[in-house]
RNA sequence: GGCUGGGUAGCUCAGUUGGUAGAGCAGCGGACUGAAAAUCCGCGUGUCAGGGGUUCGACUCCCUUCCCCGCCA
């Protein structure tokens, strides 16, 4: 008999724009419990609007793992992964339940599932040293070389794909395999009794509310957001300067588009997010879709929180 | 009304002496364990405006109808 894992664990995820977020904030606050976000860019302080993150005099209940770190820090799935279980187990202990909701595929299974990253540093000096091989002596190159130090690794990843191979490399130094470390979702362990559910809208709603979401944030100021994330040096950063809103409109502050280009781009980066998001939701395969088009966000919540009621009560 | 130019993929367009069509962008599908809103891989999705004719064969040539741009009335 295998022990019994904690839990429940609600998950709501979807797309961008699906409405997960009110999803979410209605079945916490009714469950009374707080969310915990997990979304790779909502981590970041000062990054508001461009990350759509709700306001708090919009929220009914508390929002975790939003604003843990400043824009200059490289935040990342390992440490996403330790701050979001702490928050986890702390509303399980209190509340017996814990609500989950965000986009960020990677880092929910980091979350509920028994993935484990190795210890040590991110790698930083060994990660410039082969990003320079690749710049010098071309993709290829350094693919060669992942095929030297670990066939099977680089039968994994494709030799165009230089962060892979980066990385690859890096768990090489470290004495891991990449090959090993990606097994599929099957052969992981859950480490949380998670319930999933898939918030999907019809693919053109979902586009009209995107486009729309791009425009109310344009109007809402997320110009000026960009601006003065730039005057604090966002440009350095590698993971927050890369979120969708704000490097295409530091493109346009340099003077490589109009701000009117900026924003049609924006919206193409975002449809695009959308797609891979969903396309990581349909290979997971364990969510519950919910499908938007037929249901309100109140319908949803409350569909969700039947569920999770009754998970509950069964463990008792 | 007359005269040009044009109607080919969702959009902008290409199409060579007639052999049922191809680029860019958009889109669609997928992979993905320390940058993941990142990174990477794959895929033309088509009444060639409609109808007739010539031809073994028409997006290509001819006739005709409709529509759009421009010019002249």
């Amino acid at each position: 008999m295998s022990e019994r894992l904690p839990g429940p664990v609600a998950c709501v995820c979807g797309p961008t724009a699906s409405g997960k977020s009110a999803v979410a904030d209605l079945v916490a606050s009714s469950v009374g419990c707080p969310v915990v976000s997990v979304d790779a860019m909502q981590v970041y302080r000062s990054m508001d609007i461009g990350t759509a993150k709700t306001p708090a005099s919009e929220r009914a209940a508390e929002l975790l793992m939003v604003d843990v770190a400043g824009f200059d820090e490289p935040y990342s799935v390992a440490l996403f992964q330790r701050d979001a279980r702490a928050c986890v187990d702390r509303s399980l202990a209190r509340h017996g339940c814990a609500v989950l909701c965000g986009g960020t595929g990677l880092y929910l299974d980091a979350v509920i599932d028994d993935m484990d990253f190795p210890a040590g540093d991110a790698a930083s000096k060994s990660r410039a040293r082969y990003e320079a091989l690749a710049n010098e002596q071309g993709p290829q190159a350094l693919w060669d070389l992942l095929r030297q130090r670990d066939p099977k690794s680089a039968e994994a990843v494709h030799p165009h794909n230089v962060r892979r191979v980066v990385r690859a490399l890096e768990l090489a130094d470290q004495g891991a395999s990449y090959a090993e470390r990606t097994r599929h979702l099957r052969r992981r362990k859950p480490r949380y009794d998670a319930l999933i559910w898939a918030l999907v809208p019809e693919r053109d709603a979902l586009y009209a509310r995107i486009d729309a979401r791009v425009d109310e944030m344009f109007s809402a100021g997320l110009v000026d957001e960009v601006k003065a994330l730039a005057d604090a040096g966002i440009r350095k950063s590698p993971t927050a300067s890369q979120a969708i809103g704000y490097k295409e409109v530091l493109a346009a502050l340099d003077g490589q588009c109009t701000l009117d280009e900026a924003k049609e781009a924006v919206k193409r980066s975002t449809r695009r997010y959308a797609k891979r998001q969903l396309s990581w939701i349909k290979r997971d395969g364990r969510a519950t879709v919910i499908p938007m088009g037929e249901t309100s966000p109140e319908q949803a919540a409350w569909i969700i929180e039947g569920q999770l009621r009754r998970s509950r009560e069964a463990r008792r």
